[in-house]
DNA sequence: ACTCTGACCCAAA
DNA sequence: ATTTGGGCCAGAG
């Protein structure tokens, strides 16, 4: 097989995977902190485009990823089943849609 | 090469 | 609470 040369974009990915898959269960990250823990500071969008290119059915714990504030980024049935989980791994919401990011926080 | 569109963020207004 | 403007940047057309 032809030795695939890994292009700087596939690594910054793998990086982004690498840190959101660190999150423990029952923890949140921001989109912004994950870029930051990955090494790529002010680059949250990546984030969410490293994420939302996923494929479904994925293993990695893409719902403890938040927006800034607690804010819940995606919408419709992706936003309810992010919610689902993580209810279900016992994190509170302040209001729907928003969880309280002071209690549940990831501190890396 | 260029424009649009985002699972974004932040400070200001 | 909402909007605006600047930063950031990969994909799609």
């Amino acid at each position: 097989m032809k030795p695939r040369r890994e292009s700087s974009r596939d690594l910054t990915r793998e990086r982004i995977l690498a840190t959101v898959d660190a999150i423990p269960r029952g923890c949140v990250a921001t989109y912004g902190q994950i870029a930051e823990e990955a090494g790529l500071p002010r680059r949250a969008r990546l984030v969410g485009r490293a994420l939302s290119d996923l494929p479904s059915g994925s293993r990695l714990p893409w719902h403890r990823v938040v927006a800034a504030g607690g804010r819940i980024a995606v919408k419709g049935s992706a936003a309810r089943e992010q919610r689902r989980r993580l209810v279900a791994e016992g994190l509170r919401f302040s209001r729907p849609g928003r969880v309280e990011l002071g209690r549940s926080a990831w501190l890396p």
